[in-house]
DNA sequence: TGTTAACCGAGACGGTACGTCCTGTCTTGGC
DNA sequence: GCCAAGACAGGACGTACCGTCTCGGTTAACA
């Protein structure tokens, strides 16, 4: 292979390590606004240079933070347990089960820094957002061809949107939790609309 | 009455205005992140002490900046054209309407502002967040009483998180609009959801 | 006259007076080396900024801090007591108590720093050293013209250089003490030079 | 003898000359105080630790680069030609012509670090500063002691420091050459300064 | 003719000063 | 008293160099 020859001294695991804990928990208790890059390399016990050589900017460690920890528990994206429904609540399960306090501020602070950042947005789309949105999209589109579900009187795109947009909501809002009971009524909640002798009821007329 | 007799120059609406919309206009168009209390009196045209003398933060100056906004389409929260769905989709359309470009930004930045700020999470409740999702509820429970809807198979609150959770998860990424269309379509979904004769269909099994 | 209009708030006398004090007092004690813009902010307890806004480097806080110094004790280039010698003398002494402990570190630091700083070796020639070199020339030049002494057998130049370059050779050596007893011995010497009945002996022949 | 046993790879005399050689150059090309050990062990294509094997700071590296030049020249510090002036002149010229361009920075910037490195200063004065001071002291001392010269009028000491006095000032302030011509010149000065039958004129009275 | 140990390059490491920018406070003169 | 201007103390930014360290490779004297 074209292992490029390793010259120099090896990089520090013990390092990165330090950087990507730091950063994670000092989001938790200051919030993403506070957080800092002096501040990651201070709480790290490592020098300014040693994060700015490998993450340009506080989004990008944070990103592989959470990419570290999504890795470690990366059950799966697609259980198969042969049931379409059960499928989903475990894939909501898991991944409500990632929306944790170390990670909510985090996240929340890196959509919200998206908005303006293009790149960032792609980037999160590609390694927080789609992946998730994809694997239950493909489920329910499995549940439709297997006739377990209908997508006559509603959208399999809006029903995901349902399941992850009341998800996001409460991790901004913090109004209600994210948890397993969650996950059991938003299944639930997409067996009724998806059902598949529903159809769709009367259109309410524009509001003009 | 108590009215304070008002000494020396009067407060400047012009600058107040000015202040507000460069604040706005900042936020749509840098981003929440790179607002800056010096940009807004510097693209205000204003001295940075004035708005430190009205706005303790860039926070306040959003908050005003959108409450006045709000109050200038504040149609109303309660419609009341005799139809439950109708009521609804005029509500969500009214609250849609108003996540304009203008203050997407804004709006999601403050959320995430909020995440580590309590008080301030306090008063996006109290002024931007809570009373619709209160209107919202409120719409719904009168449609329970009056038989047109039923909260059998699902929770009111779960139905209001999901009209609005949908929303702030497209506001946050983007991926599609926030628009009369789906104003329609969650009124649709909730009519499905709460319609009378629904009954809890059996819930999956939990995960574990 | 055109005074332009002040606005905004006044610079701060106390500021200006504590940078140039901490500069001085800094370079005394740890050398012109270890002299910081971020030490001699934080030893004065000023914000960096409020240094980097009057001066923009180092050498410009030193040669404003030595000005203000000579300026104190700017009794006269030009003595004029009647008699040459001892003008010389008093021009000497006046020299050489301005390079104090306290001025020396700064005044060497800042000629080493000029090797390479064409700017500021003319800024130098210009404050420092050129006048006090020109006052001495022209006090000489005045004897000659007098006829109290002669350049028959040395150049004036030379003779400052003889003066001068001791003060230099001992600031930076330190073998011996800059005081008011070498300027005795420096002006004996120089009168002993230029004594009008001067010859310039046998000139050695070449070295090659 | 302990002539300890030579294992392993011996020094490179290659790196050992590129280093001096890198230092001396960078030094004289952009000045002392931007001289800095990682700019030349990269200009010696060497790597930093190779410097910092051998030479613990920058001044060391250049202590030794200029050891190497004046070993390379040091024709004698003691010429005998039987005449003591000869000598004199020989023994300026000798010096005069080290102080090149390329030495010209290095020298001063090290006496300015002397400032405040009293380890610095020592060794500066042991091997650059001392000798040469000594042998012109020697060289005067033994033209007295022949009754060539006679230092009733002046002291010795202070007749060397008008010689090596001048060169410094000239060095420094680059107002004039330091060359052969400067040699005859301050030759010629110190014959009359030391004359067999000077004697000291009538000193000035205080200035106070 | 291997062994072997010091050499050498490269470059990551924990630090620190750099010069810039923004913060929130203050202090002017003018309106 | 409000307003603009702008100086103030403070702190984070991202860059550069410091001196130390830790790698893989090289190389020459010794066995």
């Amino acid at each position: 292979m074209d292992e490029t020859p390793v010259r120099g001294r090896p990089r520090s695991e013990t390092a990165r390590r330090a950087v990507l804990d730091a950063a994670l928990e000092l989001c938790r208790s200051s919030g993403y606004q506070a957080l800092t890059m002096k501040g990651i390399a201070e709480k790290a016990g490592v020098g300014r240079q040693t994060v700015y050589r490998w993450w340009p900017a506080k989004q990008d460690v944070l990103i592989d933070a959470l990419r570290d920890l999504a890795l470690l528990r990366a059950e799966q994206l697609n259980p198969e347990t042969g049931d379409t429904l059960s499928d989903v609540r475990m894939l909501l399960d898991a991944t409500f089960s990632l929306t944790t306090a170390l990670t909510g501020n985090a996240l929340v602070g890196l959509m919200a820094e998206a908005q303006h950042d293009p790149e960032l947005s792609r980037r999160l789309q590609g390694t927080v957002i789609g992946p998730r949105r994809q694997a239950l999209r493909d489920l329910l589109a499995r549940g439709v061809a297997g006739g377990e579900l209908s997508d006559a009187a509603m959208s399999l795109d809006l029903a995901v949107d349902f399941a992850f947009g009341t998800m996001w909501y409460r991790l901004i809002s913090h109004h209600a939790p994210v948890d397993s009971e969650l996950a059991g009524q938003i299944t639930a909640a997409l067996a009724e609309l998806l059902r598949p002798d529903a159809a769709r009821g009367p259109v309410p007329p524009p509001a003009d």
